[in-house]
DNA sequence: GACAAAGTTTACGTTAACGTAAAGGTAATG
DNA sequence: CATTACCTTTACGTTAACGTAAACTTTGTC
Protein backbone atom coordinates (compact mmCIF):
# COMPACT_ATOMS: atom_id res chain seq x y z
CA UNK A 1 0.00 0.00 0.00
CA UNK A 2 1.14 3.82 -0.78
CA UNK A 3 2.14 5.63 2.19
CA UNK A 4 0.76 8.77 1.33
CA UNK A 5 -3.28 9.67 2.25
CA UNK A 6 -5.03 11.08 -0.83
CA UNK A 7 -5.21 14.81 -0.17
CA UNK A 8 -7.99 16.00 2.28
CA UNK A 9 -10.01 18.32 0.61
CA UNK A 10 -13.32 20.04 1.74
CA UNK A 11 -16.07 22.03 0.79
CA UNK A 12 -16.94 25.73 1.46
CA UNK A 13 -19.70 24.53 3.45
CA UNK A 14 -17.89 21.70 5.64
CA UNK A 15 -15.30 24.59 6.74
CA UNK A 16 -18.06 27.15 7.14
CA UNK A 17 -19.60 24.65 9.73
CA UNK A 18 -16.68 23.96 11.19
CA UNK A 19 -14.92 27.24 12.03
CA UNK A 20 -18.31 28.36 12.93
CA UNK A 21 -19.14 31.20 10.15
CA UNK A 22 -20.74 31.17 6.57
CA UNK A 23 -20.15 30.42 3.40
CA UNK A 24 -20.36 34.30 2.66
CA UNK A 25 -17.38 35.14 4.75
CA UNK A 26 -15.19 32.64 3.34
CA UNK A 27 -15.88 33.97 0.01
CA UNK A 28 -15.23 37.01 1.16
CA UNK A 29 -11.67 35.91 2.59
CA UNK A 30 -10.65 34.88 -1.17
CA UNK A 31 -11.90 38.28 -2.26
CA UNK A 32 -9.75 39.69 0.13
CA UNK A 33 -7.08 37.70 -1.45
CA UNK A 34 -6.49 35.49 1.79
CA UNK A 35 -7.14 31.77 0.35
CA UNK A 36 -7.21 30.84 -2.75
CA UNK A 37 -8.79 27.65 -3.46
CA UNK A 38 -8.86 25.25 -6.59
CA UNK A 39 -11.83 24.85 -8.73
CA UNK A 40 -13.41 21.86 -9.93
CA UNK A 41 -15.85 22.68 -12.70
CA UNK A 42 -17.64 25.64 -10.30
CA UNK A 43 -17.10 24.36 -7.19
CA UNK A 44 -14.71 25.55 -4.78
CA UNK A 45 -12.34 23.22 -3.82
CA UNK A 46 -10.40 23.71 -0.35
CA UNK A 47 -6.93 21.91 1.04
CA UNK A 48 -6.05 21.43 4.18
CA UNK A 49 -3.39 24.72 3.59
CA UNK A 50 -6.74 26.39 3.16
CA UNK A 51 -8.48 25.30 6.30
CA UNK A 52 -5.16 25.79 8.07
CA UNK A 53 -5.34 29.67 6.77
CA UNK A 54 -9.01 30.01 7.54
CA UNK A 55 -8.12 28.70 11.09
CA UNK A 56 -5.38 31.44 11.70
CA UNK A 57 -8.07 33.80 10.21
CA UNK A 58 -10.27 32.80 13.08
CA UNK A 59 -7.36 32.86 15.49
CA UNK A 60 -6.87 36.49 14.34
CA UNK A 61 -10.49 37.65 15.05
CA UNK A 62 -10.68 36.62 18.24
CA UNK A 63 -7.75 38.64 19.00
CA UNK A 64 -9.28 41.73 17.15
CA UNK A 65 -6.84 41.60 14.24
CA UNK A 66 -8.51 42.93 10.85
CA UNK A 67 -8.22 40.91 7.60
CA UNK A 68 -5.66 42.70 6.42
CA UNK A 69 -3.17 42.45 9.13
CA UNK A 70 -3.77 38.66 9.21
CA UNK A 71 -3.43 38.61 5.31
CA UNK A 72 0.09 40.02 6.61
CA UNK A 73 0.83 37.43 8.82
CA UNK A 74 -0.52 34.79 6.08
CA UNK A 75 1.95 36.22 3.55
CA UNK A 76 4.25 36.22 6.02
CA UNK A 77 4.42 32.13 6.52
CA UNK A 78 4.14 31.80 3.00
CA UNK A 79 7.31 34.45 1.51
CA UNK A 80 9.54 31.75 0.25
CA UNK A 81 12.77 32.57 1.63
CA UNK A 82 14.75 33.88 -1.34
CA UNK A 83 16.46 36.84 -1.11
CA UNK A 84 18.62 38.88 2.32
CA UNK A 85 16.37 42.36 2.10
CA UNK A 86 13.22 39.52 1.80
CA UNK A 87 14.71 37.87 5.12
CA UNK A 88 15.29 40.78 6.95
CA UNK A 89 11.86 42.29 6.15
CA UNK A 90 10.18 39.32 7.54
CA UNK A 91 12.35 39.47 10.59
CA UNK A 92 11.40 42.79 11.35
CA UNK A 93 7.86 41.73 10.61
CA UNK A 94 7.54 38.38 13.46
CA UNK A 95 9.18 41.41 15.81
CA UNK A 96 6.74 43.61 15.53
CA UNK A 97 3.85 40.90 16.08
CA UNK A 98 5.42 39.36 18.94
CA UNK A 99 5.26 42.78 20.33
CA UNK A 100 1.48 43.11 19.68
CA UNK A 101 1.07 39.96 21.20
CA UNK A 102 3.24 40.20 23.82
CA UNK A 103 1.14 43.60 24.66
CA UNK A 104 -1.99 41.89 24.72
CA UNK A 105 -0.81 39.21 27.08
CA UNK A 106 0.09 41.81 29.83
CA UNK A 107 -3.22 43.55 28.78
CA UNK A 108 -5.47 40.14 29.34
CA UNK A 109 -3.06 39.49 32.47
CA UNK A 110 -4.39 42.80 34.10
CA UNK A 111 -7.75 42.36 32.90
CA UNK A 112 -8.27 39.16 34.97
CA UNK A 113 -6.40 40.42 37.99
CA UNK A 114 -9.00 43.00 37.84
CA UNK A 115 -12.25 41.14 37.11
CA UNK A 116 -10.71 38.46 40.01
CA UNK A 117 -10.88 41.85 42.60
CA UNK A 118 -14.01 42.89 41.45
CA UNK A 119 -15.53 38.70 41.76
CA UNK A 120 -14.01 38.68 45.61
CA UNK A 121 -15.77 42.02 46.34
CA UNK A 122 -19.10 40.97 44.89
CA UNK A 123 -18.41 37.41 46.67
CA UNK A 124 -17.26 39.37 50.39
CA UNK A 125 -20.99 41.81 49.59
CA UNK A 126 -22.98 38.58 49.33
CA UNK A 127 -22.31 37.53 52.89
CA UNK B 1 -2.55 71.23 56.13
CA UNK B 2 -5.55 68.61 54.92
CA UNK B 3 -5.22 65.02 54.01
CA UNK B 4 -6.62 65.11 50.46
CA UNK B 5 -5.64 66.03 47.01
CA UNK B 6 -7.68 68.02 45.67
CA UNK B 7 -9.57 66.38 42.59
CA UNK B 8 -7.35 65.96 40.18
CA UNK B 9 -9.28 66.79 36.86
CA UNK B 10 -8.64 66.92 32.89
CA UNK B 11 -9.68 68.37 29.94
CA UNK B 12 -10.77 66.43 27.02
CA UNK B 13 -7.30 67.71 25.05
CA UNK B 14 -5.45 66.51 27.83
CA UNK B 15 -6.99 63.05 27.60
CA UNK B 16 -6.59 62.48 24.23
CA UNK B 17 -2.54 63.49 24.27
CA UNK B 18 -2.04 60.81 26.91
CA UNK B 19 -3.70 57.89 25.24
CA UNK B 20 -3.08 58.98 21.64
CA UNK B 21 -6.70 59.04 20.58
CA UNK B 22 -8.89 62.00 19.30
CA UNK B 23 -11.15 64.55 21.12
CA UNK B 24 -13.28 63.10 18.88
CA UNK B 25 -12.94 59.67 20.17
CA UNK B 26 -13.87 60.51 23.35
CA UNK B 27 -16.83 62.40 22.51
CA UNK B 28 -17.98 59.32 20.85
CA UNK B 29 -16.99 57.48 23.70
CA UNK B 30 -19.61 59.56 25.68
CA UNK B 31 -21.95 59.57 23.25
CA UNK B 32 -22.32 56.15 23.62
CA UNK B 33 -22.91 56.38 27.43
CA UNK B 34 -18.99 55.14 28.38
CA UNK B 35 -18.38 58.04 30.13
CA UNK B 36 -20.40 60.79 31.54
CA UNK B 37 -17.65 64.12 32.28
CA UNK B 38 -19.18 66.91 34.42
CA UNK B 39 -19.05 69.90 32.85
CA UNK B 40 -17.99 73.30 33.81
CA UNK B 41 -20.06 76.34 31.62
CA UNK B 42 -19.93 74.23 27.90
CA UNK B 43 -16.10 72.97 28.60
CA UNK B 44 -15.89 68.81 29.46
CA UNK B 45 -14.20 68.43 32.37
CA UNK B 46 -13.21 65.00 33.49
CA UNK B 47 -12.65 63.19 36.92
CA UNK B 48 -9.79 60.26 37.42
CA UNK B 49 -12.88 58.02 37.32
CA UNK B 50 -13.40 59.02 33.50
CA UNK B 51 -10.10 58.82 33.23
CA UNK B 52 -9.87 54.89 34.35
CA UNK B 53 -12.38 54.35 32.04
CA UNK B 54 -10.80 55.27 28.94
CA UNK B 55 -7.61 53.64 29.94
CA UNK B 56 -10.07 50.53 30.04
CA UNK B 57 -11.67 51.29 27.01
CA UNK B 58 -8.47 51.41 25.03
CA UNK B 59 -6.72 48.46 26.63
CA UNK B 60 -10.35 46.72 25.53
CA UNK B 61 -9.65 48.01 22.19
CA UNK B 62 -6.42 46.56 21.84
CA UNK B 63 -7.88 43.03 22.95
CA UNK B 64 -10.56 43.71 19.81
CA UNK B 65 -13.38 44.15 22.33
CA UNK B 66 -16.38 46.38 20.68
CA UNK B 67 -16.91 49.37 22.62
CA UNK B 68 -20.29 47.86 23.56
CA UNK B 69 -18.61 45.18 25.36
CA UNK B 70 -15.89 47.35 26.82
CA UNK B 71 -19.36 49.13 28.11
CA UNK B 72 -20.58 46.04 29.54
CA UNK B 73 -17.79 45.45 31.85
CA UNK B 74 -17.45 49.09 33.02
CA UNK B 75 -20.93 48.37 33.96
CA UNK B 76 -19.81 45.53 35.46
CA UNK B 77 -17.47 47.68 37.59
CA UNK B 78 -20.30 50.10 38.50
CA UNK B 79 -22.91 48.41 39.54
CA UNK B 80 -24.22 48.79 42.80
CA UNK B 81 -23.89 45.73 44.61
CA UNK B 82 -27.48 45.91 46.12
CA UNK B 83 -29.55 42.84 45.58
CA UNK B 84 -28.91 38.88 44.93
CA UNK B 85 -29.82 38.15 41.36
CA UNK B 86 -27.79 41.22 40.13
CA UNK B 87 -24.64 39.72 42.25
CA UNK B 88 -25.76 36.33 40.11
CA UNK B 89 -25.63 38.16 37.13
CA UNK B 90 -22.17 39.93 37.57
CA UNK B 91 -20.70 36.84 39.03
CA UNK B 92 -21.95 35.20 35.49
CA UNK B 93 -20.55 37.92 33.45
CA UNK B 94 -17.04 37.82 35.05
CA UNK B 95 -17.04 33.92 34.54
CA UNK B 96 -17.90 34.32 30.67
CA UNK B 97 -15.49 37.62 30.54
CA UNK B 98 -12.63 35.47 31.99
CA UNK B 99 -13.14 32.45 29.51
CA UNK B 100 -13.28 34.79 26.87
CA UNK B 101 -9.66 36.64 28.45
CA UNK B 102 -8.31 32.87 29.08
CA UNK B 103 -8.95 31.52 25.46
CA UNK B 104 -7.28 34.60 23.88
CA UNK B 105 -4.16 33.72 25.72
CA UNK B 106 -4.47 30.37 24.84
CA UNK B 107 -3.78 31.95 20.69
CA UNK B 108 -1.76 34.23 21.61
CA UNK B 109 0.59 31.45 23.30
CA UNK B 110 0.15 29.08 20.15
CA UNK B 111 1.13 32.67 17.77
CA UNK B 112 4.12 33.23 19.43
CA UNK B 113 5.10 29.54 18.71
CA UNK B 114 4.34 29.79 15.16
CA UNK B 115 6.30 32.76 14.82
CA UNK B 116 9.25 31.53 16.70
CA UNK B 117 9.28 28.36 14.58
CA UNK B 118 8.69 30.44 11.58
CA UNK B 119 11.82 32.71 12.62
CA UNK B 120 14.20 29.73 13.00
CA UNK B 121 13.38 28.51 9.85
CA UNK B 122 14.22 32.35 8.51
CA UNK B 123 17.18 32.12 9.90
CA UNK B 124 18.14 28.68 9.23
CA UNK B 125 17.59 29.82 6.05
CA UNK B 126 19.50 32.82 5.94
CA UNK B 127 22.72 30.75 6.42
C1' DG C 1 -9.53 94.57 20.58
C1' DA C 2 -7.63 91.36 17.48
C1' DC C 3 -5.77 86.97 17.22
C1' DA C 4 -4.53 82.22 18.46
C1' DA C 5 -5.48 77.97 20.93
C1' DA C 6 -8.46 75.43 22.97
C1' DG C 7 -13.15 74.09 23.48
C1' DT C 8 -18.30 73.34 21.57
C1' DT C 9 -22.34 71.37 18.38
C1' DT C 10 -24.19 69.53 14.13
C1' DA C 11 -23.95 66.74 10.43
C1' DC C 12 -22.47 64.25 6.59
C1' DG C 13 -18.62 60.88 4.93
C1' DT C 14 -15.81 56.65 5.22
C1' DT C 15 -14.05 51.85 5.91
C1' DA C 16 -14.26 47.05 7.28
C1' DA C 17 -16.54 42.86 7.31
C1' DC C 18 -19.68 40.80 6.22
C1' DG C 19 -25.55 40.08 5.78
C1' DT C 20 -29.16 39.47 2.77
C1' DA C 21 -31.63 38.75 -1.32
C1' DA C 22 -32.21 37.39 -6.08
C1' DA C 23 -31.53 34.33 -9.79
C1' DG C 24 -29.52 30.57 -11.39
C1' DG C 25 -26.48 25.89 -12.09
C1' DT C 26 -25.72 20.73 -10.58
C1' DA C 27 -26.10 16.32 -8.49
C1' DA C 28 -28.33 12.81 -5.99
C1' DT C 29 -32.72 10.94 -4.61
C1' DG C 30 -37.43 9.25 -4.54
C1' DC D 1 -38.59 14.35 -13.80
C1' DA D 2 -39.48 16.99 -9.84
C1' DT D 3 -37.72 18.10 -5.47
C1' DT D 4 -34.03 18.90 -2.20
C1' DA D 5 -29.54 20.24 -0.92
C1' DC D 6 -25.64 22.54 -2.03
C1' DC D 7 -23.13 25.32 -4.87
C1' DT D 8 -22.48 29.71 -7.89
C1' DT D 9 -22.39 35.07 -9.12
C1' DT D 10 -23.98 39.80 -8.67
C1' DA D 11 -25.26 43.47 -6.10
C1' DC D 12 -27.16 46.37 -2.78
C1' DG D 13 -27.69 46.97 2.53
C1' DT D 14 -25.92 47.36 7.26
C1' DT D 15 -23.20 48.40 11.54
C1' DA D 16 -19.33 50.11 14.20
C1' DA D 17 -16.19 53.58 15.12
C1' DC D 18 -14.87 57.15 14.27
C1' DG D 19 -12.90 61.17 10.39
C1' DT D 20 -13.70 65.48 8.53
C1' DA D 21 -15.59 69.87 7.86
C1' DA D 22 -18.16 73.94 9.07
C1' DA D 23 -19.56 77.40 12.06
C1' DC D 24 -19.42 79.21 16.65
C1' DT D 25 -17.91 80.34 21.79
C1' DT D 26 -14.37 81.12 25.38
C1' DT D 27 -10.02 82.32 27.16
C1' DG D 28 -5.67 84.23 27.59
C1' DT D 29 -2.19 87.32 25.34
C1' DC D 30 0.12 90.79 22.62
Amino acid sequence: MTAHMTAQIFTIGELAQEFDTTTRAIRFYEDQGLISPLREGQKRIYSTADRITIKLIMRGKRLGFSLAESKELIDLYNTEGDNRTQHVRVLEQVKASRERLLQQKTDIEIMLLELEEHENRVKADMK
